[in-house]
DNA sequence: CTGTTAGCGCTTTCAA
DNA sequence: TTGAAAGCGCTAACAG
């Protein structure tokens, strides 16, 4: 039952050598038999299978067949924030499985490269020291990290940074279409008191009112596009004013807390636009806590049209977060494949929900009878 | 400001070889620049480091040091449904941000391998091929799949399918206690009739009601655990039924579904146990949509405690999913460090929220006044 | 402090 | 069909 004892490496990890030595054939017969079965006998090759499971030989060892091909298999994935909260996004979830299973039908995989968590390690040594044959980068606003990402010299997208370096292509979304949009149509309902629950707009993350220097100087840039459309519409209508207020973090609680804060500070607010989704989940509970209806006295807008605001009711700015996902896989592959691959803007636009209303009747002038 | 044309490697790539040859110094020495500081002077350490940089060299390449070091520092995370799956089950995602975050530190990083999307794909590559020092593998019913991973032999940790075998440690959490008090729960409150929404009870993942002789052969163990302990409970109280259903997808639309399909099928249903929070939003959904309110017609509690559940004021039981990431991610470290790794089974309990009710009154006999 | 050397485990011409 | 040999790019003794 016992195979003969394996003639063991000093590493003490069986090898395809001992395979071969074992059954006296050479070393390229054995990897032969896992690699090209054509180039061996049908019989021979079992042999060989058959030995190696034997002797606990589970096939040629990964890294050294990836260092001889000069292919590893594997896509690291960048994150500019520690990565508990990239999965705590549904939006970046769900793009990151569109990304995965565009890929996966090639034999990659996706290798999780974070920013730090822990202020002492070194942010860029993931980057630096992954093996892997391409990146993609989601939302690097840290530009350390983008150079250094861009430093390894591998085919690399960038998301939602478009247009990108010319040593990266950049996939993204009409960030300011959308956002437009949703501020048009809250400024057509009527409201000239409107909050902007925004992302990030640095790498800072503060949370609260957003100075009008710090609005000048965004870097994240879905912020700064989106933020700049909100601004333009509200601008072109007298008497209309925009009260932008950073979340640190892209989650319900930080939207609650953050819309509280507004709503208190300024209580003739009578719309709030939501960077994203999951802010605009914490705007809705923040007025339900507050007895504000929504819509009648206060109107919600969020961004990112997730599966689950459907049945929130949620009136938001859709963008195709799935295909955004699947161009991103391809574009890589195209990259990796030596093709050259462009540059993509996805569309984005409003859909109307039940979420937002006419501006309630307010003390300030109106031309209505 | 160009560097001076650096000899190139036959690969196109430029290697540490190449960088000592432009400098005049051994290989070890830059080697040394970039590993052992202490072991150059700082003066010629930045004189390598510059020339590097030059040249265009971005540090040595990962792939070699990884198969000289035997280590590659990536940690394969198994799954037995598609990627994008995965992602979008909030549990599995608090659940690997929390691996991550434990592993983190130690200069690790997670390898998503997923199960194959296209079944002409061969399952199991991934896991044979992936160069990584550890697995970790998440809810693998299917045994072909994981046996792959015990045949890599390295370091494994199997969750929630406690307990492992001897190749594998086991961590998971008390799928029984927690469910045997939801039931407890409902019965106590004199529901009588009570659906089961079930997780996936084998790989195949049907859809629809459960028959007895798929209930006496649940492969899932989470899914068996929890089943039994429900059906332990009702069996204990004279006429209690239960209609146990499975979910094939673990996603609110699924949810919704079944649920749909149960409370058609069996109108005298007062309650229904999800086997997770995901599947009772579901649940909610399709109550409202048949105007049933709850929890004074029909009764829902969940299982897991997502984040977002207490916003439901959703009852539930709770499992410490975070935390479950960070035993899950310091047992592979002690694998990895050559220590023992205990088996773990953390706890379960019931949280009673606004969800659950006393059964409404009903045609059965009662022994109210 | 620096250089020489021997592999890590495998794939792949090229010859037999 | 099979085997011998040459590295992939790097690190870690060890010797100087």
């Amino acid at each position: 039952m016992t195979p003969a004892k394996p003639v063991r490496s000093p590493s003490g990890r069986i090898t395809l050598r001992e395979v071969a030595r074992e059954l006296g054939v050479s070393v390229a017969t054995v990897s032969n038999a896992y690699n090209r079965p054509d180039q061996l006998s049908a019989e021979l090759r079992e042999k060989i299978l058959d030995t190696a499971r034997a002797l606990g030989y589970s096939g040629p060892d990964p890294l050294a067949r990836s260092l001889r091909r000069g292919r590893s298999g594997v896509i690291g994935v960048v994150y500019d924030a520690p990565l508990e909260y990239a999965f705590a996004d549904p939006a970046a979830a769900l793009f990151l499985g569109s990304v995965a299973h565009a890929i996966q039908d090639s034999g990659l995989n996706l290798l999780l490269l974070a920013g730090a968590d822990d202020p002492r390690a070194d942010p860029l040594a993931p980057v630096v020291s992954a093996s892997v044959d391409g990146f993609i980068v989601y939302c690097a606003a840290d530009s350390a990290l983008l150079r250094a990402v861009l430093g390894r010299g591998l085919p690399t997208v960038l998301v939602d940074q478009h247009p990108g370096s010319h040593d990266a292509v950049g996939i993204g979304i009409d960030d300011a279409t959308g956002a437009r949009q949703a501020a048009r149509h809250l400024l057509d309902l009527g409201h000239r008191h409107i909050g902007a629950l925004c992302l990030e707009l640095g790498p800072q993350r503060l949370s609260g009112p957003v100075s009008a220097e710090r609005e000048a100087a965004v870097v994240h840039r879905p912020t700064a596009e989106r933020l700049r459309a909100y601004r333009d519409e509200v601008r072109a209508v007298d008497g209309a004013r925009l009260y932008p207020t950073e979340a640190a973090r892209n989650t319900p609680a930080e939207g609650r807390a953050r819309t509280l804060e507004l709503l208190r500070a300024q209580p003739q607010v009578t719309a709030v636009l939501c960077m994203s989704d999951v802010l605009a989940q914490g705007a809705l509970r923040a007025a339900q806590e507050l007895d504000w209806p929504v819509p009648q006295r206060l109107s919600v807008i969020g961004y990112d049209d997730l599966p689950s605001s459907a049945a929130l009711n949620l009136t938001t700015v859709w963008q195709p977060t799935a295909d955004k996902g699947r161009q991103v896989g391809e574009a890589l592959l195209d990259l990796l494949a030596g093709r050259p691959a462009r540059e993509l803007t996805l569309p984005t636009r409003l859909v109307v929900r039940g979420t937002t209303a006419p501006a309630p009747a307010s003390p300030s002038p109106t031309d209505s009878p």
